[in-house]
DNA sequence: CGCTCTATTGATAAACCTCAAATACAGTGG
DNA sequence: CCACTGTATTTGAGGTTTATCAATAGAGCG
């Protein structure tokens, strides 16, 4: 198992490129480690953000809520990824809350450690500029497609982006490998949880998909590929 | 007129903060001045992304388009800003088209003299990470709001936002000063051009705002904001 | 003063949400 | 192993919002 490893591989993700092993472990070796249990709350929307945050293991879900009741998911955390580089600079507020999707640990810096390490390692503030520009990217294409298509399209793309994501292969087709409910499939795509159920249940009986009680199993990723471009 | 300046006042803006008066002018030096007229196309959707631009004077329009025929209007950059800093990266792309809004001025630097510049003030990458996470913050506020609110609401807080960044108060009330049409607003958000058409006759006859051709006044912004915030 | 682009408005239809009720499922404790 | 309980899911009916289509009116420009 990877979850023995000391430090996770993060040679192969978007965060420290530009680092070599020792330094790599060094900046590691600075954070503090911490573990969370599925559902944890690791930050919250509001809070001061004291803390960069490296996933090690496990996986966040960063949501953003709109006056008592709608949540918007706006991404998921994978292992070897940063989240809250806004609490790089001072004074501000973690713009999304974080939980634990499943058992997590990563590790952090404050604010004063995180800018030592950038003192020391200035190509690493290049790194964290690239992840935020590409997250900028994926979140304003999200916005196109939130105006320009179709709510079945737009949960075709998500169960697609999650099967990239998190699937594992099995015996029937590709698992999601989440626990994943539909309404939290409808608030990563800005819709309900009945329309996603008459969505899933519909590819269902094509044959697409195989679901159930918070889970999906892909069948025919190619029917969905083909369903999220053509319009039909 | 600011447009005689030979560099325009950054120091109040989000990028160069850490630059000191004399610094700013050797990196502005090292730029290149470009000059377009309303509707010129500065860069384009999928065109290997050469230069980091900063705005001096005038504006440019970011549009994300789907498919031939709908389009998004990611944001709006305004003398003092930069974008593409996508462009500090290798072999990327252009994720957004940008294109003159009125007569506009900017500096502009390829890939190795940025990479310069960043090597000679590591703080700038910091500033360049600051802005880059600002704006994800901002998409993901307004993904938030596509998915949680309805049109009238959206357009509210989009009139409201355009007010603050470009409004200019005359006898009437605040006066948007962009050439702003219709389709342009329901590109901005998400919806269509008769459906916006709807919503500003209908505030115009309720006394909120007064609009034209290309042209929305403001003369009641209280109600506006009681409007975009409660839900009535 | 005609041409073109923009805006308005009505009628209609489609997409989607909301509410309500029934059903399935997973885990728990007896 | 089974009943129980709390969630998650499914499905139907009906209503609302918003898009679409079509036709007209207005504004600016050469």
């Amino acid at each position: 198992m990877k979850a023995e490893d000391p430090f996770p591989d993060t040679s192969k993700t978007a965060a420290f490129a530009e680092l070599d092993e020792a330094e790599r472990a060094s900046v590691l070796g600075r954070g503090e480690r911490r573990r969370y249990g599925p559902g944890d709350v690791v930050f919250r929307e509001g809070e001061p953000a004291r803390r960069v945050i490296l996933v090690t293991a496990g996986g966040l879900k960063l949501t953003k809520v709109h006056e008592e009741g709608k949540e918007a998911i706006v991404r998921y955390i994978k292992p070897g990824e940063f989240t809250a580089a806004i609490a790089v600079f001072s004074e501000k507020e973690y713009p999304v809350t974080a939980k634990a999707v499943s058992n997590t640990e990563t590790i952090s810096w404050n604010r004063p450690a995180m800018l030592s390490i950038l003192n020391d390692h200035p190509l690493l503030a290049l790194d964290l500029l690239r992840v935020a520009v590409e997250r900028l990217d994926e979140v304003q294409g999200r916005l196109l497609e939130l105006q320009a298509e179709r709510v079945e399209q737009r949960v075709a793309r998500a169960v697609l982006r999650l099967m990239e994501q998190s699937g594992r292969k099995t015996g029937e087709g590709i698992l999601i490998d989440l626990r994943l409910t539909r309404q939290e499939l409808a608030d990563y795509t800005g819709t309900t949880l009945y329309t996603v159920s008459r969505i899933l249940s519909g590819w269902g009986r094509l044959g697409w998909i195989q679901s159930g009680r918070e889970r999906i199993v892909v069948i025919d990723p190619h029917a969905l590929v083909e369903f999220a471009e053509g319009a039909s």
